[in-house]
RNA sequence: GGGGGAAUGUCCCGAGUGGCAAAGGGGGCGGACUGUAAAUCCGCUGGCGUUAGCCUUCGUAGGUUCGAGUCCUACUUCCCCCA
């Protein structure tokens, strides 16, 4: 698929060589499309948790790079959605969020949009809606006779997304199961608003968009088009959005702009010229010179890395102190105010603090157990000093300039100070 | 509708004779080595408690037993065979 059409639009170009493509279901139509003059076109976001995280980047990068190659970017908000549930990669039904719980997740996620395209209401402003606004007022019969006489389900059982949830023998309900026909009535319903032509998503969304692009072609014979991106693992094959102490939110309040520099600046080396495409706006001719650093000086290519995704999400002048932090705790071994801080009352740590129960306040361990295990493998660290002794009482004493330096392992720092 | 089998550590796979906090992988976390990389080697991987120990876990709910992941009953879900 990704074996080199040689597109002429400029979107599908970008698109192609900085990585995005995995799948297009018409290829040469959608390039002749995008010539045409612009497209609208969606990608969209379930509202599972009250922020997006790395993995949701490159769908965002990828709504980034339509509008500057003059297109119009929707952002679709599942509302309507996230009521039923993505049965895609997913073992068994997770518990369904009430209306109160989707909506806060929606206004929470919301944010993060406003960083990475412009909206308004010209030509190629981006534009955000809520699934909701129309698959809530769907009566039951209606929407099987509209849209339901259109999915066979021979077909539905096919899809990846069924056929995994079968195949491991897990339940799946008839609930979950028209997840994928909600998906395609997101489609049919922007292609009639906005006049929207192209959704795009992850690889796994692949038959949800394909349903969506059937139904559209055969109820409304309009064009529409499907893109996906490749599932992103890190070189060494490891899925990609994890790093130390769990998922890396993209909401400042969630995870610090000092953590979402570290989570870039930890890429593999592999890894390196291909983030950078997909993740920064950097220019191609410096990337390639870049990603050729050998040996430690890739080191160099990562900070630019970091500080170039970091700016898009958190703002410059975020990334240049998440940078001076790392530059002052790693190559200096110094302290630096913009380390992730724990606040403790100072009436406790006059009184006395243990240690594994600190270290599992501030977040360093989810438990004190964890904590314990931790220090007896040599993980645990006070101001630098590795602490075997979890049980150990920690009291004013151990203030270096007015905070307390505890470390698990060598990449979670807090700074614990008194309040 | 009838018959047979299955569900295990809330990340996944997967052993388990009535004495089980439950083998082994993978993943994750930590240590060593490095460059805050990869690969490799080592350790840890239910909660609380300093130790003793206590609590919670084998699909759900009951029961038998001094004692249940293991036996019995019902239910849920899945698989196979017959109709």
């Amino acid at each position: 698929m990704t074996s080199e059409p040689a597109f002429k639009s400029e979107f599908l170009r970008l698109m192609q060589t900085r990585g995005y493509i995995h799948q297009i279901t018409h290829p040469a139509e959608l390039d002749a499309a995008c010539l045409a003059g612009p497209i609208v076109a969606y990608i969209g976001f379930d509202a599972t948790a009250s922020s997006l995280h790395v993995g949701h980047m490159i769908q965002i990068m990828m709504l980034r790079r339509l509008q500057q190659a003059g297109h119009k970017p929707v952002v679709l908000m599942g509302g309507g959605t996230t009521k039923v549930g993505d049965p895609t990669d997913k073992d068994s039904q997770r518990p369904l969020l009430t209306d109160a719980q989707i909506q806060g997740n929606i206004d929470s996620i919301k944010t993060v949009f406003q960083r990475f395209l412009t909206f308004g209401d010209g030509p190629t402003d981006a534009v955000m809606v809520n699934n909701a606004e129309w698959l809530e007022s769907f009566g039951y019969v209606q929407f099987l006779r509209d849209y339901g006489v259109h999915f066979t389900i021979n077909r539905m059982l096919s899809f990846d997304s069924v056929k995994n949830r079968l195949d491991r023998e897990q339940p799946m309900t008839f609930l979950e199961f028209n997840y994928m026909l909600m998906q395609s009535v997101d489609f049919l319903e922007l292609e009639r608003r906005y006049g929207c032509v192209l959704q795009m998503g992850g690889s796994d969304q692949w038959g949800n968009i394909v349903n969506g692009v059937e139904l559209i072609r055969r109820v409304d014979q309009k064009p529409a088009f499907g893109l996906t991106t490749p599932l992103l693992s890190t070189a060494s094959g490891q899925k990609m959005g994890k790093s130390v102490g769990g998922a890396v939110w993209l909401n400042a309040d969630m995870r610090s702009p000092y953590d979402y520099w570290q989570f870039w600046r930890n890429t593999e080396d592999a890894d390196v010229g291909r983030f950078m495409r997909l993740f920064t706006d950097l220019p191609l001719d410096e990337i390639a010179r870049l990603e050729a650093l050998e040996g430690a000086q890739i080191n160099e290519a990562k900070k630019v890395l970091a500080n170039a995704a970091t700016s898009l999400l958190h703002g410059e002048e975020a990334a240049q102190a998440a940078e001076a932090a790392a530059v002052a705790a790693f190559e200096q071994g110094q302290l630096s105010t913009d380390l992730p801080s724990f606040e403790i009352s100072r009436a406790d740590l006059e009184a006395g603090v243990v240690l594994a129960a600190l270290a599992a306040d501030a977040g360093l361990a989810a438990s004190r157990g964890e904590a314990r295990r931790l220090a007896q493998g040599g993980g645990l660290r006070v101001n630098d000093a590795a602490e075997t002794d979890a049980n150990r009482t920690l009291g004013v004493a151990d203030l270096v300039d007015g905070v307390i330096k505890l470390a698990a392992g060598k990449k979670k720092i807090v700074l614990v100070r008194p309040a």
